[in-house]
Parts: structure tokens; C-alpha cells; sequence
DNA sequence: TCTTAATTATAGCAATGGCTATGATTGCAC
DNA sequence: GTGCAATCATAGCCATTGCTATAATTAAGA
């Protein structure tokens, strides 16, 4: 790339090169991470609430194919977060728990955070989903400290988000 | 799919199926939109600096390889939201120009809001290149009715993420 | 037991988004 | 004008995430 010296003669201003490659590249790493904490979350979810979570009720939930899902298993088994008993559905590993159990949380207090502002539950839950995953520790914390400042807000959505025992 | 009449059995409670579903979907419909506005906002950027946007600099900015950004480039061509003038960089059809205003817009009110709410603006910076895509217009709104609610800090975030003329 | 329905696995395809290596053009400086 | 450096295009590779169609296996009921 060559320097151009005329840049300055625009009034535009961008944004640092550098920090802007971060952000990207920050922004590309959580996709990749995107569908393995769906996945060890809804399979928690569904252990919770049926004691057993099978690949069927994993795509119906999920609104994919069973052999997609069959797929992404293997890949979790390789990883170590999913352990597959034939026949039997899947079963989170400690790993797979520990990153599950990460997920929901964070789900929880960005969905609540929605709902405090005011959202409405069917949007605040929908555009949760998403978010989630790009939500950073410093963020979380802040998103946390909102929330217990507004405590009846806050409490009712906390509440209303509450997926397990 | 089997029924399970003891579901009730335990006291986990799981969201509504087709609620969830609709979550997953929608979240998947914005993934795949992402790097469509992450480019075209980034090629705004680049017009109103330089007034050119050459792959290299587009390739710089966002982290990756030049033929990576030849490709997607030639994709959005197809969908008509880029001109290529052959060795004279990337120009945006109305479309374009509409689709970046708009994502542009988008971006800013995200980290504005994030820096709001007390998070550092380099932490804001990163997980708003992220969150953006995932904020409906429901939820923007929210943003933007805090921002107006916290005039000094949201202000002042505001000015400091303003990249164009 | 044995038959069947549920469950899971596999094969084969497509689109997307990365990469490196290399070739082709063009613009500009000399 | 010519040559070189910059810019862009292309080929070929890989991984991921989806899909449909179909086979294989298992659990369970008659
Ligand atoms: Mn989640
Ligand atoms: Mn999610
Ligand atoms: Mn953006
Ligand atoms: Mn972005």
C-alpha cells in the first residue's frame, strides 16, 4: 500500500488501522466460538430439563438438520466437551459443563440487561442470542452493575430469563 | 421425536421451542450479513478519507489477505452494492452508499452506548464491532433513547466514535 | 423373539470465508 | 516511451456450516 499524503486534506477521520484490525480480528474469533457455546448450552438446557439430550431435540430446537447436528457432535466429542453414549443422547464432559455453564450465565445477564432497558422479552430474547457472543468480560461486568442498580427491572427480567432448577 | 410425559417431572423449565427456534434463525440470518456490512461500511470509510478504497487498504484494515477481499468484493458486485473501476478502486452504488449509511449509524450508536455505560472505549471499540450486527431496530432505539437520557457521557461517547465528515 | 419405529450415521452436495502462490495489468516515475 | 512497482485477478487448497437422501443400528412393544 502506498502513503498518500493528501490524506489529511479530508476532514474525514478514521480510525486507528491498528486498533480497527483488533476489533476485527477479536470480532472473527468469537464467531468461531458462536456454535459450540449454543450447542453445550441448549445440551445443558435439555439435561436439566429431560434428563437427556438427543441429536432429534437438539435440531428441533435448534431449527437444523439431524445430520448437521450429528456433525457438530463429533466435533465437540473431539474437543472434549460432549461425551456421546450410543443410543443413549449426549452428555456434557466437566469441560463441557464448565463452558455451558459460562454460556448460560452470560446469556441470562445479557438478556436480562435487554429487558431492563426496556426491550420487549420477544425482541430483548431474540437479539440476546445473538449478542451474547460478542460480549466481552469488561462489558458483562457492566452489563451486571446496570442491572443491580435498577433492582425491579432488573430482578422481574432476571426472573423471567431463568432457564434452570 | 418422542413425547416425554415426564418432562414435568423436573423443576428445569426450557423456553418455548418455537420461540427458540425463531431466536436461532434469526440469529443465523445475521451472521450471514455481517461481513456485507462490515465491508461496505469499511469501504464508506475509506471513500470519505482517501476518496478511494483499494483491496489493499480493505485487505489492511479488516486483518486479511488481498484475494480474500478480491473475492468477496466480486460477490458484492453481484449483489450490486460495489462498482469496481478496474484499477481505480471501489466505488458504492446507492444501495451501497444506503447499506453503509445505515450500518454506519448502527455502529456508532452501539459504542456510543457501550461507552456510556462506563465500559473503556477500547473494550466498547472491540464488542461493538461485534454486537452491531446483532442489534435489531427495537433494541437501537433503547440505545439511543439512553443516550439521550445521559447527555454528558452518552455526548461525549458520541463524539469520540465519530469517523466521518 | 421378532418386528418396527426411533435414533443415529454416512455419503454427497453447495455456499461461505479463509489461506498461499503466482500471473496479469496498470499507473507513474524516469 | 519504457520499465518497474503497485494493484488486482486467479488458481487451488482447506475448514466450516448448512442441506437431502439413505443406510445402519438400537430399543422396545406385541
Ligand atoms: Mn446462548
Ligand atoms: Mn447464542
Ligand atoms: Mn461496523
Ligand atoms: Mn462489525
Amino acid at each position: 500500500m502506498v502513503e498518500r499524503a493528501d490524506s489529511s486534506e479530508s476532514n474525514a477521520v478514521l480510525v486507528d488501522a491498528n486498533a480497527q484490525v483488533e476489533s476485527f480480528r477479536q470480532t472473527r474469533n468469537n464467531r468461531r466460538s458462536e456454535l459450540v457455546e449454543d450447542y453445550v448450552e441448549l445440551i445443558a438446557d435439555l439435561l436439566d430439563h429431560d434428563h437427556e439430550a438427543r441429536q432429534v431435540d437438539i435440531a428441533q430446537r435448534l431449527g437444523v438438520a439431524q445430520p448437521t447436528v450429528a456433525k457438530m457432535l463429533k466435533r465437540l466429542a473431539t474437543e472434549g466437551l460432549v461425551q456421546q453414549r450410543r443410543y443413549r443422547g449426549i452428555f456434557l464432559t466437566v469441560e463441557g459443563k464448565n463452558l455451558a455453564e459460562k454460556s448460560r450465565e452470560r446469556h441470562q445477564i445479557v438478556e436480562a440487561f435487554l429487558c431492563a432497558l426496556g426491550i420487549s422479552p420477544e425482541t430483548a430474547r431474540i437479539d440476546a442470542e445473538g449478542i451474547e457472543h460478542h460480549v466481552s468480560a469488561e462489558t458483562l461486568r457492566a452489563f451486571t452493575t446496570f442491572l443491580e442498580q435498577t433492582p425491579q427491572k432488573g430482578g422481574m427480567a432476571v426472573a423471567a430469563t431463568v432457564r434452570k432448577i
